[in-house]
RNA sequence: CGCGGGAUGGAGCAGUCUGGUAGCUCGCCGGGCUCAUAACCCGGAGGUCGUUGGUUCAAAUCCAGCUCCCGCAACCA
């Protein structure tokens, strides 16, 4: 069987994750369940990271240890992930022993190879906000925080050689094109990063304590870079010198999803630990783009942050499922708002998916008592749908397999459209008058549902419940992937279990 | 001249590589239908495809200049 091993980045647990960041793990979610529909064996990895400066921070301002603090909100993520129904074969933490085990001995192995050196961090530091910042940090020369002056200064601390992986890693992103996505990305990396020439990347602190320490020098925690980059391998059996037959399995990752924000961390960085410890690289890596309120940003000072719970109360995990898996696009920004998320939910799920399927079942239980009818005679309207229905499932595919998620949507919803027009073309409620027809019918009804049935096998990786809801309806036994590709597959005879509408319309 | 992406009916997008009647969803207007969730189906209005010039029988599409918007420009994750 063959593999498929995705991951999101792991969340950083400095806060509750806002819907624009739940975003990516329905995106996996996706994409990890429809890689399972399709034959795969999937590991999908998500989690939180937990170390650093800014956590020490919030947990001394909240009055609790770092521990306690990043243990609530790694709950607190986990719930959030729960709701959105999301099915992660494993949720990780920086803070796990194992992981922080792995992390030293990795640090260790890169500085005894040389590839990390002691040197000193230069920077400049604000004595009264305590805090360091690098050049390119401050506003014109003063403290972004106080606006008041710096002085320049320096911190013992560890260096990663990154210049001496940088064309070895220019010449793969060069032979591997599908790695980075979007294209657009890797341009940004190649001309502002790899080009120009890396520096070396500082990969140790003593400025702050809550991180994994450096097993050979105490005064030092390993900086983020090493610490959580690698959660990648350490959760998978890598140990250094040792590895075992799960990593083996699993590694390199099929996909990394991460946000936009950082993908020069996923396509630099991290490719470049990894040619260090001589691992090959994730085969692919995509840096999606953001969900906006509006046109805006979401932040706390602008206060027009939504979080997923609260839709998700209000109008169902399916509905916001779809509504981010459809409304994202591959390489710019989406766009929400409450207006938007009901114009969404009344036009495409209340109008066109749920109103079709009520409209059909309530035909079928008032023309024949609520069992699937015999195929009857057909006419070449029907064979115009079966067309559209026969080639969904491979428009489906290659949608995805682009990371095309909302068009891969679009064309499912594209049949669900062409039903309601087969049910006008056809008119079952006049067919439905005259005993000669029947039969004809029945043929009608047959082809409507069996379009439901692959759309709804189909819709599975999006929407799982409300997919559930349907096929229960329809009795449909074989779920997969591999079903949609079979035609007129429901069993005639069978009674149609009731179902309440999917989506009803709300209104404003 | 730092690098890259973009500008298409009221809104959001596709089409640009491989020039040849400008397409989709939403909204609006009119009609049809009644199985259905005031839903569904059909039709219509609305665009000189950012701007100027060039190539061509023909340009949203190719070339050049200009204007505006956005992302990136390294240690906050």
């Amino acid at each position: 069987m063959k593999k498929f091993y995705i991951s999101t980045a792991i969340a950083y647990t400095s806060g509750k994750p806002h819907i624009g960041n739940t975003y990516e793990i329905v995106l996996a979610d996706a994409i990890a369940r429809y890689k399972r529909l399709s034959g795969y064996e999937v590991y999908f990895q998500t989690g939180t990271d937990e170390h650093g400066e800014k956590i020490e921070l919030k947990a001394r301002e909240a009055g609790v240890s770092p521990q306690e603090f990043v243990d609530n909100l790694s709950l607190e993520i986990k719930r959030i992930w729960d709701i959105m129904d999301t099915t992660y074969d494993k949720f990780v933490r920086t803070t796990d022993k194992n992981h922080e085990k792995v992390v030293q001995k990795i640090f260790k192995k890169l500085y005894d190879q040389g590839d990390i050196y002691k040197g000193e961090y230069k920077g400049w530091y604000c004595t009264p906000c305590e805090s360091f910042w690098t050049e390119t940090q401050l506003n014109d020369g003063l403290c972004p925080d106080c606006n008041r002056k710096v002085h320049q200064t320096s911190e013992e601390a560890y260096f990663f050689r990154m210049s001496k992986y940088q064309d070895k890693l220019i010449d793969y992103i060069n032979k591997h094109p599908e790695f980075i996505q979007p294209e657009a990305r890797k341009n940004e990396m190649i001309n502002n990063f790899l080009r120009p020439g890396l520096q070396d990347l500082c990969v140790s602190r003593t400025s702050f304590k809550w991180g994994i320490p450096v097993s050979f020098d105490q005064d030092h925690v390993i900086y983020v870079w090493i610490d959580a980059l690698s959660n990648y391998i350490t959760n998978i059996g890598y140990d250094v010198d040792f590895q075992s037959e799960e990593f083996n399995k699993w590694w390199p990752a099929d996909l990394h999803l991460v946000g936009k924000d950082i993908i020069r961390f996923h396509t630099i960085y991290w490719p470049i630990i990894l040619m260090a410890l001589d691992l090959p690289l994730p085969k692919q890596i995509f840096g999606h783009p953001w969900l906006l309120f509006g046109n805006d940003k979401m932040s706390k000072s602008k206060g027009n942050i939504i979080y997923a719970d609260d839709l998700v109360d209000k109008y169902g995990v399916d509905a916001i499922r779809y509504y981010l898996l459809h409304e994202i696009p591959f390489s710019s920004d989406g766009s929400i708002t409450e207006d938007l998320v009901v114009e969404r939910i009344n036009s495409d799920l209340a109008n066109v998916l749920g109103n079709l399927v009520n409209r059909t079942i309530s035909m079928v239980k008032k023309y024949f008592n609520g069992i699937i009818p015999e195929i009857g005679p057909i006419e070449s309207v029907d064979l115009i749908l079966k067309e559209d229905v026969r080639n969904l499932k491979q428009k489906v595919d290659l949608k995805m397999d682009n990371l095309k998620i909302g068009e891969a949507l679009d064309e499912i919803f594209k049949v669900l459209r062409k039903c309601n027009k087969y049910i006008d073309d056809t008119m079952p409620w006049v067919l439905a008058k005259d005993n000669n027809s029947i039969s004809r019918l029945g043929t009608v009804l047959y082809n409507l549902l069996d379009a439901i049935r692959v759309c709804a096998i189909l819709l599975q990786p999006f929407m799982p419940s409300t997919s559930k809801k349907i096929c229960t309806s329809l009795n449909i036994e074989d779920r997969s992937f591999a079903s949609a590709d079979k035609e007129n597959d429901l069993n005639s005879g069978i009674i149609l279990n009731d179902l309440e509408p999917l989506f009803m319309r709300i209104s404003k």
